[in-house]
DNA sequence: TACAATATAGACTAACTGTTCCAAATTATA
DNA sequence: TATAATTTGGAACAGTTAGTCTATATTGTA
């Protein structure tokens, strides 16, 4: 039988430097801002604080940083997406959250530019079978959050059932469209004027 | 006093074993199949048949023959938007043959997926201040295609006048947006409703 | 204190990078 | 035939890369 309140487990051994977590989201961070080709090994080591070996024997080699890095980021996404699901009380309202939260991040200069899933599929989708598999996963889930919300529209009755899908897949298009808008240099003001025309694709049929 | 119709100017020297357009052409294909930091000096020589040393004298380094591979692609849209421009009878139509072509070449398969400005735009943009010049003046040139056609639709009267702006910016986002879904694995089908979204998000306004 | 376990720091390797350089090849002209 | 002009093919170079290896540091436990 397991305690219920278990010790943390004073591990024999030189203490890390780092934690895990906190370094798979530095290793993110770099991932999204630098892209897959450019970040090196030694950005790696720098921005988690961990050693090269520490690096390997934790996670795996750098394709492997990078998928868990790329799961890491699709869950925070769905974790904010059921919140907006769950504290809106419409589709509408639903959509009009995520896509402002988009667009705020986006032109806020606070997270790095673009989007790590929209930055790495344009650049190594369909050069190694693992990575794409991971896209590919990363990928689908978030069109089918958008056509959670395009659901949510038909079953409230603000969306003909039929529409569905097609309003799924251009709310995804949508936003990785505002993603290169921002990229290209579009402020705030332009990325909201888009998310305002792409929510009318909801309100009325 | 030029000539009328000069000889082919047979220079002296040994001939070359490329034709200028042909490797600029070749150069800009490699770059967008691959992307640019993946893309090596050794792909390009062995893309555009010229050698190591005609690439530097004829374009520049790595850099400069991306720069001009980037420039034949704006190019080569611009002209196919001008023929559409020309070729409708009205805004409805300009746009929905764009967008119909888009949609067919992004699920053809012929060419390279994505789309060289987009890949580049979210792969290297931030990073090199020539690059970014390039980059920054072919996503104008795209975004005021994409306006021209909303400015034209204002002017037929099927479109307010002060949307023209936002919606423009809307169709920017929109092809962008196409894109990333054809490089993630959409088909035909779903391009198509994603652009006949966009284009009733439009109307209905 | 000795030992086992774990992590760190950094050297090392082999391959690849963009770029430059140089001898050989190929042409037109004198 | 000789010469100047131009391109090719490949060697050379200095720098960077991902990944491995080794010596050392730091911990808990016997």
């Amino acid at each position: 039988m397991t305690k219920a309140f278990p010790k943390p487990p004073r591990r024999i051994g030189r203490p890390r430097n780092f934690r895990t977590d906190d370094a798979l989201e530095a290793a993110m961070l770099t991932f999204w801002r630098n892209g897959y080709a450019q970040t090196s090994l030694g950005d790696l080591v720098r921005e988690t604080k961990a050693s090269r070996n520490s690096l390997y024997k934790t996670f795996g080699d750098k394709r492997a940083i990078f998928i868990a890095s790329l799961k890491l980021y699709a869950d925070r996404f769905e974790a904010r997406a059921a919140e907006a699901m769950a504290g809106e009380p419409d589709a509408g309202a639903v959509l009009h959250r995520l896509l402002r939260a988009s667009a705020l991040r986006l032109s806020g200069g606070e997270a790095p530019a673009g989007c790590l899933r929209c930055n790495s599929t344009l650049e190594i989708g369909g050069m190694d079978a693992e990575i794409d598999a991971a896209l590919d996963d990363a990928n689908a889930r978030f069109t089918s959050i958008m056509t959670a919300v395009a659901q949510r529209a038909a079953e409230e009755g603000t969306l003909p059932t039929d529409r569905v899908e097609a309003v799924g897949l251009f709310l995804s298009a949508t936003v990785a469209g505002m993603v290169l808008l921002a990229k290209a240099g579009a402020d705030r003001a332009a990325l909201l004027a888009v998310a305002a025309t792409a929510q009318s694709a909801i309100r009325q049929t």
